[in-house]
DNA sequence: ATATATTTTTAGATTTGTCTAAACTTATTA
DNA sequence: TAATAAGTTTAGACAAATCTAAAAATATAT
C-alpha cells in the first residue's frame, strides 16, 4: 500500500521488538526511550503509523502492531540480519562491529537484492548474534532459548544468542570466545553471588551473574 | 568538517559529473535537469553547499566545485562503482540493473566497510560500465577513450565504456554482447548514414550512428 | 541600444521529523 | 477520594528539502 520511510521502518522495528515480537501492547515512553527521542515525537509518529494501518493506536491506550505492520518490521529485521551475516562472514568484521552498518544497509529498498544476498550467503537461519533470520514470508526458527544463569552445574550447553546487544558486552564476550555455536559446560555455580565457573574450549572462565544473565543457551544434544 | 547529507552528496556528485570532472563551471538549470528538480530548489541548495565550502558560488555566475567538494564527490563515486562491481560480479546482476541499487548503497557511511568491500572484490579499477573507480585518495586510471563512431574500418578495438548510462541503452548493448572488455572490429562504415558493420565474437552486427556514438573504445594492442 | 527572451533568484508555502513547554489523562498514594 | 505523580498529548516552532509564482538579472535579437 504505502512505502514506509526509513524513520517509519525504524519505529515499526522498535515497536515490534518492544512488544515481544508483536504479542503485547507498547506504551509511548518505552518507544521514546528505545528511539532516543521525546514522547511528543513518538505521539506524532504513532498517529502517522496508525493512519497507514501499521499499528492500532488509541490515545493514552498504547499501541499494538497490525499484521501489515508486522510484515514491514519482519522485512527490515530480515534485511538487517542478512547484512550482518554478510559483514561478518564475507567482509570479516567482528560481531560487535556490524550493528550500526546493518542499521543503514537494512533501509536499502530492493527486494531482489536481498533475495540474491540471501542466496549468496547460503540461506542462513541465524545472524552472528544467534538471532533468527525471518524468511521472505516472515517465518523464522525459534528454538527455545534460556538464560545461562539458569543452567545447571555439570551440564553442557550451546550458546544461541545474547539479550544485551551492546558493543561493550559483545566485545567482552569475544575476549572469552563466547560466541553463538560455542559449547560451554558449567563447572561450578557460587552460592554467594550466583557467579559461575564455565569451561569453553578447554579454558576456564569466571562469569558474573550480570554476564550469564545476558547469554542465551540451549541444551547440548548430539545431532539435530 | 561537515557531514554531508545524502541529498548534498547527490548534488555534489551531479555537479562533479556536469563540470567534466571538476574542470569547468556549471549553471543552475543544468543541475536542475540532472537532479530532476526546479531551478529554485537548486539555488537553495547551492547556497547551502557554498556555506559548507564544497563549491564556490556567486549569484548568476554558476558554480565551481572546490577541492573539499571534489573529495566528497569522488568518495561517493568510489562507493557507487564498488557496489556496482559487487552487484554484478558477486550477486550476478546484469550491468543494466545495478544503477538504482548503487544509488542507495553509495550513501551508507562506513569508510571501513568500503575499504573491506574493495579488498574483497580484489581492488577493481573499473566498474561494470567501464568507468574508473577512484582509490581512497581520489586517484583513478583515465585511459584515453574515444567514440566507436570515430573508429576506422578494418581496425580492432576494445570496449571501455559508454556515454549513455540509461537502462534502455545498456539492455540494448547486452543483446549484442557489447560489454566493456569485449573486442570489436569494424568491418564496414556506411557512407550514407555513418552506420557500421562490426564483428563481435564471430558474429556480425549492424550499429546505427546513435549507438556507436555512445560506445567508448580504446585501440586493441597486445599486452600493456 | 532597446526590447524580448531566457535564466536565476526571492518570497512564501508545504512536508517530514523533530523539539520544548504547557495542558490534559491516567495511575498512585495518602 | 482528593491530592500528587507519572505518563501522554497538544500547541507552536524549527530545520531540511522541496515547490509555485513573481521579481530580478543576464543574454539575445532586431
Amino acid at each position: 500500500m504505502y512505502q514506509p520511510t526509513a524513520t517509519e521502518e525504524n519505529y515499526l522495528k522498535a515497536i515490534y521488538h518492544l512488544s515481544n515480537t508483536g504479542t503485547k501492547s507498547v506504551n509511548t515512553s518505552s518507544i521514546a526511550t528505545s528511539m532516543e527521542t521525546t514522547a511528543a515525537s513518538v505521539t506524532d509518529m504513532l498517529r502517522k503509523l496508525s493512519d497507514k494501518e501499521w499499528i492500532n493506536y488509541e490515545k493514552y491506550k498504547g499501541v499494538k502492531i497490525t499484521r501489515k505492520g508486522e510484515k514491514v518490521a519482519l522485512g527490515i529485521i530480515r534485511k538487517h540480519r542478512l547484512w550482518e551475516v554478510f559483514l561478518t562472514n564475507i567482509l570479516e568484521f567482528e560481531w560487535d562491529e556490524v550493528h550500526n552498518m546493518a542499521e543503514e544497509l537494512e533501509h536499502v529498498s530492493s527486494e531482489e537484492l536481498i533475495k540474491r544476498l540471501d542466496n549468496f550467503l547460503g540461506h542462513p537461519k541465524f545472524d552472528p548474534h544467534g538471532d533468527p533470520i525471518p524468511d521472505q514470508t516472515g517465518k523464522m526458527e525459534l528454538h527455545d532459548k534460556f538464560n545461562l544463569s539458569a543452567g545447571e552445574p555439570g551440564e553442557k550447553y550451546i550458546i544461541t544468542g545474547v539479550t544485551d546487544h551492546s558493543t561493550l558486552f559483545l566485545k567482552h564476550l569475544r575476549k572469552y570466545g563466547l560466541l553463538p555455536g560455542v559449547t560451554v559446560s558449567i563447572a561450578e555455580v557460587m552460592d554467594y553471588d550466583k557467579s559461575m565457573l564455565v569451561k569453553v574450549n578447554k579454558e576456564k572462565f569466571h562469569l558474573s551473574l550480570e554476564v550469564s544473565r545476558n547469554i542465551l543457551i540451549k541444551k547440548y544434544v548430539l545431532s539435530k
